[in-house]
DNA sequence: ACAATTGTTCAATGAATTTTGAACTAAAGG
DNA sequence: CCTTTAGTTCAAAATTCATTGAACAATTGT
């Protein structure tokens, strides 16, 4: 089974810069952009607010074209729609995600967890 | 007489992306950054929609921090902050301004204009 | 002084967005 | 079959956003 996903020419401009324009979805772009490659499922987000705002969240971001969301089993895997992202709107992530690095009020998904002692 | 702006330092990515995640103030960054050094007046984006909502749309993108607003005499003069952003966010401007050139969909700042002849 | 130009502010309205909890579906495991 | 796990849907509430018209302020030109 298979969500509704825009295609990469339907994917508008303003429609990604706003859907990005929120933090716990910037949050969320930088999390799978850093874990590129691995399709990662809901559960990972959950710290950055309830449930079902998370799930408002990711349909956002699917609907707007920057994610891809493949349902197996009783989960979604989800993963940045990169290549679609970088033709159609080439250097737009990267600077984004490089801009989101450096701001230390964003909130990061992970921010709680346990840090191994050197 | 000078109106007020954010820091180079205040201002924020996501506030950024959700200003420009709008097609008329898309339409007047990509016409700044098209008369780039050239100081414009609010007057030159009146056909991007009325006057009253013009002024709310050009202080939502001076309060983020994407221009700047001289008041001299009765107009204000608009530039974009294009050292700051380039510095904050490097590269994102750029893209963003590459990728609505593509954008056929988006209002353009002087659209109706008169064309001269060949 | 008067009128025109340039742009803002205010209050109101409608629309879209974000957030919440309760109820729900569907697959997986025992 | 029953329960847990994973995530969605729905309606409601709260907030924010975009747009409008009327009134206003300040400068400029006559």
């Amino acid at each position: 089974m298979t969500l509704p996903h825009p295609t990469a020419e339907q994917i508008s401009l303003p429609n990604v810069l706003a859907v990005l324009g929120d933090p716990t979805r910037l949050a969320i772009v930088r999390y799978l952009a850093s874990k590129e490659g691995v399709p990662l499922n809901c559960s990972q987000f959950l710290d950055l607010c309830s449930k079902t705002n998370l799930s408002y969240h990711l349909a956002k971001l699917r609907e707007a074209g920057v994610t891809r969301t493949e349902v197996v089993g009783t989960s979604r895997l989800i993963t940045l729609r990169r290549d679609d992202l970088d033709r159609r709107f080439p250097g737009l992530l990267d600077s984004v995600i490089a801009a989101a690095a450096d701001d230390a009020a964003l909130p990061v998904v992970g921010a709680h967890e346990i840090k191994i002692q050197a």
